[in-house]
DNA sequence: CCAAGGGGTGAATCGTGATTCACTTCTTTG
DNA sequence: CAAAGAAGTGAATCACGATTCACCCCTTGG
């Protein structure tokens, strides 16, 4: 033998590996999915297109891959924002993990609707199921508490996860989504929505009633 | 001068036009997007190809057609589930309204899914984008009466809207995801949610809390 | 230094569908 | 019937990216 993979060439290997990975997703975070073709992604990372696959079976495993940490990134977030408000009542574990991921999906919009609406090819889109269950569950996990603790009225924590998961997305899809409008993907204000506070305000108060309990302070 | 355009061939045009896009919508309803080529389609409504582009400039501009003409059914069925209920409280007509378009979307699986979550090009998605807001207007309105009478807490009802429309897709995506898993959609039984009409029941009971009505009867 | 294995390269290839267009067929009107 | 103006046809073309692969350049261990 003359050959054989030291520490120093695999630790180049993983190097190249995660560049390709960070450019794939800066490219996404930019403009979304299509955004980023192999080509793009190749040559933001410095590498030839080639490169690429030698380091991914495909475009759709990269991109799932991807997908998986900025997904796993923001669950994390979310389980953690709500963690925060540990000892409190359900419902205001429910708020802090909502306003949580609001403030991050507003903070980084063309990323949050990469990953929560954007259209993107079937192996990615298990990704996106795979983690909105994921969310589901974070909140269910909640649910199931309150409810436990007679705190919260008798309801199916899993159902109630799924409907408030798909709520916040949606409320947050007018103000995350990029002007859908066929056109390319303009950076323009919304001229909708309008105050990102506000809608936060809106969306814990109608968390809050989703599950059960009645919400201390009220928008109009 | 020698032709002139008469009412016969232009209702033989317009019977053309229709039976593309009646192909369109039954290979959609099929299969989805994806089962849905310009080829197909054509091939569905036994013409050509070209005959295709003679009525619509673009696949685009036929797939939106497409999803114009279902989604209105779609949303004009809620609204008039809804009215069925018209001088009931709000929250009886929300939960008719919720009621119709979940049993719809569960007796047509497929076409449910591809109008709701399915990838689709950006002039499509901008018809689904304006759909939803329909959706969310129907049920808005409703939701402004009930705060106006005094029977609802106070709430910004476009935003409740949009929130429930969320609610109610993605509490009906895993029933109706044809397991988009990454192989093709298949038709196999789901796993999981299992029980339809619990669904719609924990759908309603949700909604009715989400407006800040204290459901009349609770599931479990 | 040499041979053995990778890793990297990027131009060329492929696949998939949308779209075109030169031509044929049908209608209408003089 | 002839001319004029659609409407219909479908094979050929195009566009666009993903994917491949023949070739070059490191690193390693003898």
């Amino acid at each position: 033998m003359a050959y054989r993979s030291t520490e120093r060439t695999e630790a180049r290997r993983v190097a190249v590996r995660s560049r390709i990975v960070a450019a794939a997703l800066e490219l996404i975070a930019e403009g979304g999915y299509v955004n980023a073709p192999v080509a793009a992604v190749a040559d933001r990372a410095g590498v030839a297109v080639g490169t690429v696959y030698r380091h991914f079976p495909s475009k759709s495993e990269l991109f799932a891959e991807v997908f998986r940490e900025a997904s796993q990134r923001e669950v994390d977030a979310m389980r953690a924002g709500a963690a925060a408000s540990a000892g409190d009542s359900a419902a205001s574990r429910i708020a802090a993990g909502t306003e949580t991921f609001a403030r991050r999906a507003l903070a980084g919009r063309r990323l949050a609707w990469a990953l929560l609406a954007e259209p993107v090819d079937p192996a990615v889109e298990a990704e996106r199921l795979h983690f909105r269950h994921s969310y589901r569950d974070v909140i269910a996990e909640i649910v199931a508490d309150g409810v436990d603790s007679g705190e919260l009225p008798d309801q199916d924590p899993e159902a109630t996860g799924a409907a408030l998961v798909g709520a916040i997305g949606e409320a947050m899809l007018g103000p995350l989504s990029p002007t859908y409008d066929g056109s390319f993907l303009s950076e323009r204000p919304r001229t909708d929505g309008g105050d990102p506070e506000a809608l936060i305000a809106s969306l814990i108060t109608f968390c809050t009633r989703a599950i059960g309990e009645e919400p201390s302070h009220v928008d109009g």
